[in-house]
DNA sequence: CGGCCCTTGCCA
DNA sequence: TGGCAAGGGCCG
């Protein structure tokens, strides 16, 4: 009876004021990684909230989107809205750091939306990078990204940051990388950028090329398939896989720079391109004659395009009355 | 196209 | 008065 009492009625007693322990998991749940995908109308991205810039940046590009005629000049970098305080980057953070703030979706992209340019000039869209390399290599890079989708009816890009190890002379490696800004935004030692590319739909005609490119200076007469890497290399240096879910990977992909060129617009080309922007904007017959001058000293030879524009806008500043620009035609 | 910086003008 | 937004000039 003592034993009935026991067993039956006391134990479950005892183990009801002691329940089965939980764990601190279940007790306190656990830290929010914030590694959720953020979407914006023309990009998604993956925050870094340690680092202060984006993990990664995937955007669709289509020909169509490369069109429009929204100017980045009434836009402004400022704290996604979206991200709390304590995680975000500043426009501060930047200022007088050295680094300037590269976009990984590029603005140029955005031309065909308001909301998607003003979304491209969030801080988590941003990464600290040398000027240099922001308006050089990199600006090339996304200039043949756009350049593609007048070939291929889809183009995916894949941006971001890498910090990278170093070997020391003693054969250890490390990573170090500089922080900037009162919230340490993370200066990364690389980029990275995925391109994959398809025409008409179709799982044969895909093509990719992967990208590691140093945060550095890097001059004209470097070419992109200089950067490619092993697209598992890639995976296997950000830690990231490049799957693509809504595309077919099973009739294997192509190889982006056997299959394209892979080609990167030549200094004579880019600076023709500049001068014809500029020429664009100028705003009196001085600064046209001088757009000109600069191009001759340079020793290159105005294309029919930038000519026209020339005769275009002599004629708008010695009328009163400025005809309307004619639609242009480069993007 | 990619950026920086200075001036202006507005408002609390 | 100081802070912010917009615009213009400048450079690669």
């Amino acid at each position: 009876m003592v034993q009935f009492i026991l067993r039956v009625i006391l134990l479950p007693l005892l183990s009801l004021s002691e329940p089965v322990k939980k764990s601190v998991l279940e007790e306190y749940g656990f830290p929010q990684s914030g590694t959720e995908v953020r979407q914006y109308v023309g990009h998604s991205l993956s925050y870094d909230q340690e680092k202060k810039t984006p993990r990664w940046v995937i955007e669709h590009l289509t020909k169509e989107k490369t069109l429009g005629n929204e100017d980045r000049k009434h836009y402004n970098f400022k704290p996604d809205p979206n991200i709390p305080a304590i995680f975000s980057a500043t426009n501060e953070d930047y200022l007088k750091s050295g680094w300037s703030r590269g976009h990984m979706a590029p603005a140029g992209d955005a031309k065909y939306s308001p909301e998607a340019m003003a979304e491209t000039f969030y801080l988590s869209n941003i990464v600290p990078q040398n000027y240099e390399n922001n308006a050089g290599f990199w600006n090339r890079i996304e200039m043949y990204c756009r350049d593609l989708a007048e070939r291929f009816d889809d183009v995916w890009v894949v941006s971001g940051p890498l910090t990278l190890p170093v070997q020391h002379e003693d054969g250890q490696k490390s990573v170090t990388y500089q922080v900037i800004g009162k919230d340490d935004v993370a200066v990364p030692t690389h980029l990275f950028k995925v391109i994959l590319a398809r025409k008409n739909q179709s799982a044969e005609t895909l093509a990719e090329g992967a990208f590691i490119v140093p945060n550095i200076p890097i001059s004209f007469d470097h070419q992109l398939p200089e950067y490619q890497v092993e697209h598992e290399d890639l995976e296997k240096k950000s830690g990231l896989v490049f799957f693509f879910p809504q595309v077919d990977r099973s009739k294997g992909v192509k190889n982006l720079c056997e299959v394209d060129t892979c080609r990167l617009i030549q200094l004579d080309e880019f600076k023709l391109y500049i001068a014809a922007r500029r020429m664009k904007n100028a705003q009196n017959l001085q600064k046209v004659e001088k757009i000109l001058r600069e191009l001759d000293e340079a020793k290159i030879q105005p294309d029919k395009y930038i000519l026209e524009l020339y005769e275009q806008k002599k004629k708008d500043f010695s009328c009163s009355e400025p005809s309307v620009l004619r639609e242009e035609r480069r993007g």
